[in-house]
DNA sequence: TTGTACGCGTTATCAT
DNA sequence: ATGATAACGCGTACAA
């Protein structure tokens, strides 16, 4: 016998087959037909905490999975005004240079609830172009890997939408940020290099004022300064390999010789340098010329290179930027915080840290352990 | 005077006022009001192409500017059934390797006026978790560079949302994929390597069987049978740089002595690979043991390393994804396609590409340039 | 606990 | 070219 009573199952077929021929989506109004409630009860069912009777709620939820039903997140934004979305500005260097930025940023939100909204940045000027866009989105909040004028965040101040600016900084506006604090990291490494006694410093900075790259030049010429030792000769990079061997270049011919300390703003940079003065240039890396980076990317770990570099401490970055911007979405008020992290120094075997050994009888190469002064 | 004739001004800012202090959002319509205008007449002027007088359209835009409105793409994808949103599905192994994909597919997308909804799974069993999430998002579409079953491909289907899988296959389905011809890879290093005169091969593969890694290493054994040659010792490995020089000592031990040649499913894996060769075991690497991988990730060209490895044309695979997406999203049939790239061989300086000359007159080592047999 | 009725902000249709 | 009106699919007072 095909001619059964009708169940559930029928006639939620049935009206799954009337729903595709109308070309239409299955609504919370299809499962309270099918379940045989109102639609403000199934409505509740997919409200966590809401109150409905547990039989009710069975029956809701079957015939939801019987029509393949999904809340649509668009409908539900407009009403609660939340669209438990974030966006997430980042510039296409920090995602090259950082990948696992992404990949923790994106967990921390997910976790929490939220959905990320990509926007990647080709030059640091295309903020203008998306920002447009993040505003028609309705996101609950942004982080800005990028960077952004003053007006800008006016803009979003505004529109009330809560921003986090990450490894970002702007001064003279309230905004929130969470930072490594790249200052404190070159001068850091500017004192370990100075103590083992090199005197000549170079520097491959970054061409952009606000960059942590060049935030940590000035770390480091500060305390030089502070040090009272001849001032580094500073060259520009683009952040980029390539940019670490110019630079090598570039700070060898305006000194005339080979420093004793390069600080590379960034590891890619220095790594480039590296293999720029031991393999072009035949130096001996540290034995005539220390060289030290700032990010402790991956490679900077491997065998070939094992740089001496500062560390952020990335997903513990990742994770405050999305509590951070979670507690001003939730809150509504318009505080702002400053949330600012240390690096940690990887003392790798790129730069010597130990001074040199005066006494003739120790060869000033070929030093592989510390050596007992004393 | 200040009490002077009302401008627009004034009542945009007199109407902001009362907006902000009904805590609500500014609307199409409080612009209509401004401009004196239905409020159809201000979604017209949003929408292009539409048919609006120049001096309305003026007005609008103005009465807009002064309320800082801006259309809410949540209500406009109610009506219209486009959100303008695609999901990029995309698993943390891919995002850390290939940063640059995701860089490249937010800027075709983007290009296209799609915003991009990304979903990063820490392991690729995740898929089912933001799946859920993916439909309530209404996305127009999938683009999936993570491993999805036979299942989830189904419901994709039913909920009619186009689907791309990125550099992943799925044997009997008929689903969209944009991929590299890895199998086509792996033969062509084989072939390479076996012309030079390599008989014994080890292969550090992957542990996911649909992984393109393992594509590579059924290509290379393939190939590597067809010509006759002993059977490659093949382990596995996890994609990352420790599991290069674990994999090398474990074929090495397999094998009882050092094999003539190493294909790695990956350039990690082969930069691993290639410093254990060279600093833990004292390797001459392409003298005594000749090392290659897939994909030219950056280091992989740099000095230090200049490794033999075979480069995917991600920005046009890129390119080709999204305008295939774009293509099913715009025509709405169920019609699939799979787009195939061919690698492209670097040559590098890790593996030893011309036959050994057999003449005592010269030397076996230090084979700077390619000598001329005949 | 459940149902009724309304509104979120837009686009689409239709008449003018 | 423009305006009135009806959806789109949901959450939420409020009443029952």
């Amino acid at each position: 016998m095909t001619k059964s009573k009708p169940t559930v199952e029928h006639s939620a077929n049935a009206l799954k087959a009337v729903i595709a021929s109308e070309n239409r989506r299955v609504t919370s109004y299809d499962v309270a037909l099918v379940a045989g409630v109102s639609q403000s009860a199934v409505s509740r069912c997919f409200k966590p905490g809401a109150s409905v009777a547990p039989a009710t709620h069975a029956r809701v939820m079957k015939a939801a999975t019987l029509l393949d039903y999904i809340p649509n997140a668009a409908a539900r934004s407009l009403i609660t005004r939340r669209s438990n979305m974030i966006a997430l500005i980042i510039t296409n260097q920090a995602n090259l240079y950082y990948p696992e930025l992404l990949a923790e940023l994106s967990q921390q939100f997910n976790a929490r609830g939220k959905r990320v909204l990509l926007f990647t940045l080709e030059r640091e000027a295309d903020a203008d172009r998306v920002l447009a866009d993040v505003w028609q989105y309705q996101v609950d909040g942004v982080i800005a890997a990028a960077r952004l004028s003053d007006e800008h965040v006016a803009e979003f101040e505004r529109r009330r939408v809560p921003l986090v600016l990450f490894n970002r900084t702007l001064r003279d506006s309230a905004v929130n940020t969470v930072t490594c604090d790249h200052l404190e990291a070159g001068r850091m490494l500017a004192t370990r290099l100075a103590a083992a006694g090199h005197r000549r410093f170079g520097i491959i900075a970054g061409h952009d004022d606000a960059s942590p790259a060049n935030e940590r030049r000035h770390g480091a010429c500060e305390r030089i300064a502070e040090l009272g030792l001849p001032p580094p000769v500073v060259v520009p990079g683009e952040y980029d390999y390539r940019s670490g061997a110019l630079g090598l270049k570039a700070i060898i011919a305006r000194l005339g010789s080979v420093p004793d300390a390069i600080i590379c703003g960034s590891d890619v940079m220095a790594l480039g340098c590296l293999d720029a003065a031991r393999h072009e240039l035949g130096l001996d890396v540290p034995g005539q010329l220390s060289v030290a980076g700032f990010d402790a990317v991956e490679p900077s770990n491997w065998t070939s290179y094992n740089l001496t570099t500062l560390r952020q401490p990335m997903p513990k970055m990742a994770a405050a930027a999305a509590d951070l911007l979670c507690a001003r979405i939730a809150s509504h008020d318009t505080e702002t915080e400053k949330r600012v992290f240390n690096a940690q120094f990887i003392e790798g075997a790129t730069a010597r840290l130990t001074p040199v050994a005066v006494t003739p009888a120790i060869p000033a190469t070929g030093l592989r352990q510390p050596v007992a002064i004393m």
